[in-house]
DNA sequence: GATGCCATGTGAAATGGTGCACAAGCGCCT
DNA sequence: AGGCGCTTGTGCACCATTTCACATGGCATC
């Protein structure tokens, strides 16, 4: 039984809504730093470049209510989705691979914005290991187990290359690591209880590349036909 | 009226099947390297992790068909899937923005083992144009028009700061680039000719966030009832 | 040449997400 | 106090995509 000052059931928020909160987060916290108090959906809707009924939809889910007539408060609305995003529960990550991707990672400021920071920095090659990047001492593998438990971070960065993401995957999972990023272009598997995102450069450059080509061929047609 | 022997007709391939071709691709030149000369849905569905029905639906899509009772002919579906993403004609790209990412990104092998060579780097900080990154030299942003018309580039990679990022897609899609690939964590909007995609760090991780936070509550909640 | 095995190709149902359209409700103004 | 305009909240229909299930058809073996 539920009570009713417990916490309440959390049904499920559709992984579609799940990844426009950020977008949302960013529009807002940028709003209220402009002093603004409150929004409407369509104008938080073009800040986030959908459609205003799906943004109502959404905040629907968080059971984040706006007042008729009137708008959301941008404050409030900011609350409920850090809240949902992690409970404002700052998670640090520890990044496997320094190399070109690795660096400039642990060098982006976005992530430590967003509640992020390194925890460490992993690699295999004994060149780099032991040299600071960003402030950070780049570690061997073998402290891997040692570091996820000292920082308590439970974030994983996988920036090396294909060949060793698997590898650099297991040893994540092996040291209690529950949430990967995966930079390397290679298909990888975790366990179910581990969640598993995909970030693939030269992917996102070929799905341009479709694009870019389609639209080529249809002018082309069109010229000839019409 | 088509004509039997002229360009047929192209139906529009559905964009998640579209999203799919790179990852089958790289799984296939994997298994041709490897000698591997036919292979049948279900394998590559393993190696590309998805279902082996979408894997035939979506080569029915490429109208690239397979030998019912033996499986596809991995060397023919290369071609095929390689013909679809761009005509396996090679696009050079120009990054915009040179910071630590767009080092990085310069630096990545994998654009241009996929057809897209880096052609350019442009940035508006003084400091570091005319250097040399990863044996590009760094030009203004003045010079931009002039390096896509030299380099015949139509791709282009937005690195900078979120603040500077919709000026530099305007500056692109003015120099003629029609497809973008955008870093900056903010929502730009480009004319509906352009082709835009966005990839957004701090905003995977807060997905990731979101789910870690999610299944910790559902923890403390089943251990609460069950 | 016939038969059995095996993997493709595809109709159809299920699923997930989007967007319209409108009823409901809140606050302001008179 | 009452009415009006504005915006939320949501039922519903549409669309894209996924997945199942099975008929179809090629290849090898006998």
């Amino acid at each position: 039984m539920v009570n009713a000052a417990g916490p309440r059931h959390y049904e499920p928020i559709p992984d579609a809504t799940v990844a426009r909160l950020p977008v949302y987060l960013r529009g807002l916290v940028e709003l209220s730093d402009d002093g603004v108090a409150t929004v409407s959906s369509v104008i938080l809707a073009s800040l986030a470049g959908v459609n205003a009924a799906n943004v109502r939809k959404d905040m629907s889910y968080l059971h984040a209510h706006g007042t008729r007539g009137v708008g959301y408060d941008v404050d409030h609305l900011i609350g409920e989705i850090s809240l949902a995003l992690g409970g404002g529960v700052s998670s640090p990550v520890v990044i496997i691979g320094v190399g070109n991707l690795g660096r400039a990672l642990s060098r982006y400021d976005g992530f430590v914005a967003g509640g992020f920071p390194v925890a460490g920095l992993v690699d295999v090659d004994p060149a780099v290991v032991g040299r600071k990047v960003a402030g950070n001492l780049v570690r061997p593998v073998e402290d891997l187990d040692d570091l996820v438990v000292e920082t308590g971070c439970t974030v994983g960065i996988v920036a090396t290359p294909a060949a060793a993401a698997q590898a650099a995957v297991d040893s994540l999972v092996a040291s209690g690591v529950t949430s990967i990023l995966n930079f390397a272009p290679t298909v990888v598997t975790v366990p179910d209880r581990v969640d598993l995102r995909q970030v693939d450069l030269a992917t996102e450059l070929q799905i341009l590349g479709y694009h870019q080509h389609h639209r080529a061929v249809e002018e082309r047609s069109d010229r000839a036909t019409g």
